[in-house]
DNA sequence: TTGTATGCGTTATCAC
DNA sequence: GTGATAACGCATACAA
């Protein structure tokens, strides 16, 4: 079933079918009842491939998510809805896993779909500069793997949240209570992500609170449990309470694992927050209903989502958008930390 | 850059190029690596709509997901990477909301794609009769609504629990454990789909164990929550718990939704499993991680993807199959249930 | 307002 | 082993 067999059925041309199928100006409002009657009655369906091959551009972009199983990726989702239907964009949403290579990913679809934009969520892009040429269309990097030097230079919009920074935050916060002796739930050793941005930020802040950074104090993800998982979070957490070494405070860098974190606290013999305290990272509903209620940094999920939209949206009208915006995460006190004294 | 370009700039037609790209035979291996090489220095990725178009036939298949946030189906995931991967199946993973026509996606999508198979993941068939004869390739039916009786005429395979049966199953256990007075926390009001099935098979066991049906037991799902996630479990259990009528333990539909459940009964001034028990289904894994550790009823992801899998590629390979596989649950119990004298 | 003709970038079918 | 060339299904410039 073609555009062909509709027409004719309908005894007109393909052109007039074509018409009548994309709204196009200059149709006989009769003669296009007559043919959507038919289309539908027929149950026709272009085919996608003809018309992407065929169109000179669409009103479409994308947005491409690398991880799967990242809840915070997951609560954007419908900011970007509401986003594009504002712009009067359609979307489409890619999910690849980590291993793939977004920007060859994004190219394919770029071509495939004559998407007019494209965003990437996560992820870490090995290297801006080229991406641009190859994607050869607008782009914009959110919550994208990179510290303010690496990117400073680089032409991509981005926006993100300055990961080292943040991560200061939390220690600054649990030191603020009265914290000395702060544990780590990073990443996997090899990571070159925000993972390691966080940590690196949780190192900084150690030192300029004259406390020395201590190996044993880092507990790793396991290379062979999925990533930013509960399971991986609790292997990691379970290591470090087997060290011995004591301390009084989790700094988790990402909420999912944070309930991995409790878990292990309580199968050790311990609880939260009287033993161990704990605070999370990136704000996921989810945490609300953790108990204790996870004391998390939120990311500003929603206004991330705009701003990217935003930015993407000025691009594809002709602006020239360099801009990279870093926000600001906002801690949520709840119940999952204790003052000491 | 097409393939055009790649076929002038290495002195050959396009035909060589063509050859070259999709490892066809009857070509020189040196004029492959040429070409090869040049592909790769000049980055050239071929237009898929165009090979799409072209293409009499692929090796891909497709799983159409209904329902963003069911962790259960995000489980499932990597299972249906191995058994395509076996298969030596290419496929793409395919979202769609939960207003989406499931069956004109799919259309769209086989179209489009050449897909030589599909599975449906989740939803609700309206028709399983014309589904196929839209679709006109394979399809396997996964874990999507519908009782045995409506299924058992269609020639559809399909591969799910007796949704109704295993929800009986938790009641009966509940039972077994000495309650009497047990509330569900079930979908919304208007549901047609797994939810109805679920709390119909609560109504049948209540029955067989001579408690009679309460609808002042049953917490639906707020209209303006999004679905089965942690507030809409917490919203309807604490619509049940402020109703003031006595009872001892919940049944929860789904494992996310258990998570505010526990969050409500605690705001509720109770403890989870002092005063109210709780069984979730499903079996995620996060369920693990939660404490009390949640007893669930597990569905079997692995041997239901596996399963899948299979029958769409006896399918593909011309075998008739019309088989309906119907799964047991397993009961997990963790900590989330106290007996009753 | 409608129809005709062309080409989008590729694969498939021939010839050579 | 390689090269022409005809489709694939559609949108669109142009003619009618």
């Amino acid at each position: 079933m073609t555009i062909k067999d509709i027409a004719e059925i309908c005894n007109v041309s393909i052109s007039t079918v074509s018409r009548a199928m994309n709204d196009a100006p200059g149709i006989n409002s009769e003669t296009r009842k007559r043919i959507m009657k038919m289309v539908d009655e027929l149950n026709y369906v272009p085919n996608n491939s003809a018309r992407n091959l065929k169109r000179t551009y669409s009103h479409m972009a994308a947005i491409m998510v690398k991880g799967f199983n990242n809840p915070f990726f997951q609560s954007m989702l419908p900011y970007f809805q509401k986003g594009f239907d504002d712009a009067g964009f359609q979307y489409i949403i890619h999910f690849i896993n980590e291993e793939a290579d977004e920007a060859y990913e994004a190219e394919k679809l770029v071509k495939e779909k004559k998407l007019r934009g494209i965003i990437f969520l996560g992820g870490r892009m090995q290297d801006p500069q080229v991406v641009m040429r190859r994607i050869q269309v607008p782009c914009v990097l959110c919550s994208v793997a990179g510290s303010y030097e690496e990117y400073a230079s680089s032409p991509l919009p981005y926006v993100s949240i300055d990961d080292t920074e943040e991560a200061a935050r939390v220690v600054d916060y649990l030191c603020s209570r009265g914290h000395r002796k702060i544990a780590i739930i990073a990443g996997r050793r090899d990571d070159t992500t925000v993972a390691l941005h966080r940590l690196n930020g949780y190192r900084r802040a150690l030192g300029a609170h004259g406390i020395g950074f201590d190996e044993d104090l880092v507990g790793y993800m396991h290379t062979d449990i999925p990533e930013y998982t509960e399971a991986s979070g609790y292997a990691a957490a379970m290591d470090l309470l087997c060290r011995g070494r004591e301390f009084t405070a989790f700094f988790v860098i990402s909420d999912r694992m944070a309930m991995g974190v409790y878990k292990a606290v309580y199968d050790f013999g311990k609880r939260v927050p009287e033993d161990y305290s704990v605070v999370g990272f990136d704000g996921i509903e989810s945490t609300r209903y953790m108990t204790p209620a996870l004391t998390t940094m939120a990311q500003p999920a929603e206004k991330m989502v705009q701003s990217s939209v935003d930015m993407l949206m000025m691009q594809i009208e002709g602006e020239k958008v360099t801009k990279h915006e870093l926000y600001q995460t906002q801690l949520c006190e709840r119940e999952s930390v204790k003052s000491l004294p």
